[in-house]
DNA sequence: TCAGGGTCTGACCGATCGGTCAGGCATGCT
DNA sequence: AGCATGCCTGACCGATCGGTCAGACCCTGA
């Protein structure tokens, strides 16, 4: 065997992808993992320092994406806020579609632990901009809604080019999406932003 | 003890369908329920034969008016079905929110198994529905979106009332929704959308 | 009084989980 | 040659999982 470290480190890693996709984070085994990639779970053990850390790698690049967009919107308020929140979440669901899928539905235990504690607070703030910042029932359950939706929509049209579902996912959100201002009318904000 | 047999019963199914809430099926044992109640696992194991026939029990009410909707749909087309999908599945999912927050997100493996096999399909034929039978990839993932959302939206806000609840949610699926031409069932207006 | 059925439990089972550890096997440097 | 280092593995560990089983504890009816 003796593969070079980062080409195994990456196999364990696709192959991790794969596996919590389809069957969940809790409901992969790290033996599953091995038996994918083709060597013993001592390996993968070898290559991360335990499941949860392994999770964490492959989840990183989509959270430095997802507190990107966070610090977006710390300086933004109202319609402009609503535009930020939802193309940059589309944009983020639509290209990290197989680490959103992972995260579906392992929400209440696996997001208290220290590597994704920030998330839960990064989502409502998220979900508060979407809603511009309402305080009605209304407004924040139609963000829910469409920020869960997208999520579940990603992870199950795998199958679609990036684009087309992107913009089918824009047109649905500003379809139901309130305006928070209903003087001010919806407009493309063309912030700079900057990466 | 000697409790009256439908009594524990009844604990036994009330504190596994909120543990089940909390931490998915998977993530919840039969021994995390037996300590809800108060009572050993074997005790749980005397009135359920297995962990997923509890299960089983727990949703049937929520599967049953679920099967209904189904049937419903099966002699409506266009914006009549469309109608119907949304409203009805709208107050399925705030009736039964506790139930609905359990199947989220132990889809794949879960659902596979026999007392479930059916349910994929007709979420897939509620969401056809919903999409006003389009083919078109827009109606369709907006379809699962609002479905999707509405699960998880349901499952999230226990704390809302029922109608309050139901009505944000019908207001978001109307206004979101892309209603179908009723004289015109499923016009090919797909105009070269390739890629 | 006693038999019998319904209810409940502790003890136990095999399987599987995440994780540890000593050591094998190359390779490269001195 | 000798040694160190990086990569990998089989064997093993304690914990926990879903599930089984013999038997204890009621209550009731004969």
């Amino acid at each position: 065997m003796a593969r070079a470290v980062s080409e195994t480190h990456g196999e364990i890693l696709a192959a991790a992808a794969r596996r919590f996709a389809v069957t969940g984070y809790r409901g992969t085994s790290l033996q599953d993992i091995a038996r994918e990639v083709g060597c013993s779970k001592a390996t993968v053990l070898y290559h991360f320092a335990n499941k949860e850390a392994l999770l964490a790698e492959l989840m990183a690049p989509a959270i430095a994406v997802l507190q990107d967009l966070d610090d977006q919107l710390t300086d933004l308020t109202g319609a402009a806020a609503q535009e930020v929140a939802a193309t940059g979440f589309v944009d983020l669901a639509v290209r990290f579609r197989r680490e959103i899928a992972v995260l579906r539905g392992e929400f209440p235990e696996l997001l208290c632990q220290p590597p994704f504690a920030h998330i839960q607070r990064i989502s409502e703030r998220l979900r508060d901009a979407l809603a511009g910042h309402s305080d009605r029932p209304g407004p924040r359950i139609a963000a829910l809604v469409l920020l869960a939706g997208i999520s579940e929509a990603c992870a199950e049209f795998v199958d679609i080019p990036d684009d087309e579902l992107r913009a089918a996912l824009l047109t649905l959100v500003r379809r139901a999406i309130e305006p928070v201002d209903a003087h001010l009318p919806r407009q493309p904000t063309t912030e700079d932003k900057d990466s």
